[in-house]
DNA sequence: GCTTAGACTTGGAATAATATTT
DNA sequence: AAATATTATTCCAAGTCTAAGC
């Protein structure tokens, strides 16, 4: 493995943290040489001086208020506080117990924050919650790594790193070096000094053994009978239950992330620096816990105490710890169905509504701009060109210590081509380093801008070198309160799936209608960049959805032929939909379905057989007789067919020719319905709808759209949304963004 | 003024739950 | 009833943007 391309660490280094090692790096690097031609990316570290073990109880945030601060935690703790916090701690349960399972406003005594006003500068007066769930300890298996073909014991941290690695042992990750660098110098970090002397490369390391063994924990997990399991299930929500939910002035709502994030890898996305290394167990010791101040501190895990207690009403999370591998705060949150989240969802909405009223000023201004003299003014239009036509992220500057991927105002000269025709050819990564490649015609002032922009600049150094998000979003304040880069993304792409749902057709089917729905949602999702990795069973389950119509087809066809046995054809003269012949249903296929479906009828009566043979052996012999008359009703075989052979007479229903006209009927109906999900399901494979749904189409659009068309919401949005859009469920079908 | 800590939204993948097929 | 496919939920990484702090 590449030990060559390992600047960072020399060994004796090893001990001290990488981020300690990077910070200083950095601070040498700026003071010194460097390239740093122009204003390259952020030389980031998000840093903190990190003192491990003599960790300083940390400045309280503004609005912490002290009271509490000089009780010892211990005592605090143990001293059952309970009378004095107003009432939520006993009724907690109570409320919990009736409110659970309503959907949809079932219960009037919920609270509708969205009639009335709402203040959000002061985010909660009381706050109660238990704080967060800790993983369970680290348990040895005991399970060896083979080392260079030998069996190598190691201790409890070791192998719990080792374990870490070997449950990826599938995944693509272990072939990312980056991944594999930094895994194997975070292990060989924690070897025993012993083993550190012997375990010297990554590729004679095997960790087969310790795969094969969760492999065989999870078969056993899998096997477990209904019952285990749900035992298991029902313990383990005992145990969580009293962290999932808060009480927030009163009102019981639901926490999002309760849990500490377990130990492992980091999984980083892209090209990230910092992909496999070690993330570190979190501890009592390292969560800050954000609470009421009447309130009860939550216990933490006996043994253990917490980092600090504040009672920061300006914010909404309810604690908080650092993430051991970027250095980056992680909050516990409330779920987004509560209200706070609701409100500042609401508050999104609104704003970009709000720049519809400006929008077309904005552009009208910008376009001036464009032809500006001052190079700043149209380079700041060009951008804002790119994000509002093309609904790129405004485009932060990164760290060296992140992934290389940009946004509008990051891009670099390399990322944008110029061709003819007014063309222009993006291709960069964009965030979690998913490719944006888009070829545009675009207007020939912003081509010529481009071209002015990249002269005389290497292909690494900025497109818009004078730019940066703070001082776009800085002249984009100006010219509507609370404007940024950003508002622009939801705006667009709520005003596109406003204006693409005009295409639903109003007499059509529910699932035409659903149709249109999703392809207005998949413009969005296209507008935005919204990809995914195609399913891996796409394919597969393409092709058996494009058989199971192709039967139906055939069925289709079957019970024409019987119908127009009875009745002579001119009477349907005018009823394509009974005498059309489906286009695709060729002879070949006829006889291929035919085949599948007497296979299938055989199948339906070997297994009828033996149900009967099970349940009623006595009455076994006269159904016995049915069912032989029914399967050597046809006996076929070779595929190869020819028309006449196809058209001779066949089983029949024998239902009169109204019933045989009404099945046909429902039949077109079930085909044409199918077709409709397979279309569907085909133009979807690469993108993913959910994200533009959950985050920039404002959920008002939907509810409107269904009540105007009669289509269900539980079609458009699972029980997660609606719970989340709560808010928006009463509005009138007339209602436009 | 500039940097960056901090808080919050946005994002695809992984995993769990459920539905469907065998 | 097990295997598989599909959908919903959870996870946690990676953005945006504000304001604290110099």
């Amino acid at each position: 493995m590449s030990t060559k391309d390992t600047p960072s660490v020399d060994s004796s280094e090893e001990d001290i943290p990488l981020s300690k090692i990077i910070k200083r790096r950095k601070s040498k690097g700026v003071d010194s040489d460097e390239d740093f031609t122009i204003r390259r990316r952020r030389s980031t570290p998000r840093k903190k001086a990190n003192i491990k073990e003599t960790k300083k109880p940390k400045a309280k945030t503004k609005n912490s208020v002290e009271s509490d601060d000089d009780i010892p935690l211990s005592s605090l703790t143990k001293n059952k506080m309970n009378n004095k916090n107003e009432s939520t701690n006993a009724k907690t349960k109570e409320d919990k117990g009736e409110q659970s399972e309503n959907d949809n406003g079932g219960e009037n005594n919920e609270y509708k924050w969205w009639e009335g006003d709402f203040d959000d500068s002061i985010k909660w007066t009381t706050l109660e919650h238990s704080g967060v769930l800790f993983p369970p300890e680290y348990e040895p298996h005991g399970v060896p790594l083979k080392y260079d073909g030998e069996m190598v014991k190691l201790n409890a941290e070791e192998e719990e790193i080792a374990g870490f690695y070997a449950h990826m042992l599938e995944t693509d990750y272990v072939k990312n070096p980056i991944f594999n660098k930094n895994f194997f110098d975070g292990f060989r970090s924690v070897l025993t000094s012993e083993n550190k002397k012997r375990i010297l490369k990554l590729e004679k390391c095997d960790f087969t053994l310790m795969y094969e063994y969760f492999q065989k924990l999870r078969d056993e997990k899998k096997n477990m009978t209904k019952e285990e399991k749900e035992k298991i299930k029902q313990e383990k929500l005992k145990m969580e239950e009293k962290y999932m939910t808060a009480s927030i002035d009163g009102r019981i709502e639901k926490v999002g992330n309760f849990r500490i994030e377990p130990p492992g890898l980091f999984r980083g996305r892209g090209k990230h620096p910092k992909a496999g290394c070690i993330k570190k167990r979190i501890r009592p010791e390292d969560v800050t816990i954000n609470i009421g101040k009447t309130c009860k501190i939550p216990d933490p895990p006996a043994g253990h105490s917490w980092r600090d207690i504040i009672h920061n009403n300006q914010v909404t999370w309810l604690a908080t710890w650092e993430d051991t591998v970027n250095m980056t705060p992680k909050y516990v949150f409330l779920a987004a169905g509560s209200s706070l989240k609701g409100q500042s969802d609401f508050k999104k909405f609104e704003k970009a509504r709000e720049l519809k009223d400006y929008v077309l000023d904005i552009r009208r201004k910008n376009t001036e701009e464009l032809r500006d003299s001052d190079l700043l003014t149209r380079q700041r239009a060009t951008a804002l060109w790119l994000i509002d036509k093309l609904a790129l992220r405004a485009g932060n500057e990164k760290g060296e210590d992140e992934a290389d991927t940009v946004g509008c105002c990051s891009l670099r000269c390399e990322h944008i081509e110029l061709a003819e025709n007014n063309t222009v050819i993006f291709d960069f990564l964009g965030k979690d380093s998913i490719r944006y490649y888009n070829q545009v015609e675009v207007d020939k002032i912003i081509h010529k801008n481009l071209k002015e922009f990249k002269k005389g600049k290497k292909k690494d150094e900025p497109l818009f070198n004078l730019l940066t998000t703070a001082s776009l979003n800085k002249y984009l304040t100006s010219l509507m309160p609370g404007l940024t880069a950003k508002v622009f993304r939801t705006f667009n792409a709520s005003f596109t799936f406003q204006e693409e749902l005009k295409n639903t057709p109003s007499d059509g089917t529910v699932a035409e209608k659903i149709l249109a729905y999703n392809r207005a949602n998949r413009q969005v999702a296209i507008l935005c960049n919204h990809q995914r990795s195609i399913p891996k069973s796409h394919d597969t389950s393409m092709t058996k959805l494009k058989e199971k119509i192709l039967m139906l087809k055939y069925e289709k066809y079957l019970l024409r032929l019987e119908l127009l046995d009875l009745v002579e054809e001119k009477t349907f003269k005018n009823r394509p939909e009974i005498t059309e012949m489906e286009s695709d249903l060729d002879d070949d296929v006829i006889a291929r379905k035919k085949i599948e479906k007497e296979e299938l009828e055989l199948k339906k009566i070997e297994q009828k057989k033996i149900k009967l043979e099970q349940t009623k052996s006595e009455s076994q012999e006269s159904k016995k007789v049915d069912v032989e008359k029914d399967s050597n009703s046809d006996e076929e075989s070779s595929p190869k067919r020819k028309k006449k052979d196809l058209e001779e007479p066949r089983k029949k229903t024998k239902l009169s020719p109204e019933r045989l006209e009404k099945k046909i009927l429902t039949l077109k109906n079930r085909i044409e319905n199918m077709k409709l999900a397979l279309t569907d399901r085909d133009e979807n494979k690469t993108t993913a709808l959910s994200t533009s749904k959950t985050n920039y189409i404002d959920p008002r659009i939907s509810f409107a759209w269904s009540k105007l068309h009669s289509v269900p919401i539980e079609k458009l949005f699972n029980k997660g949304l609606r719970d989340k859009f709560k808010w928006a469920t009463s509005v009138d079908a007339n209602w436009s963004f």
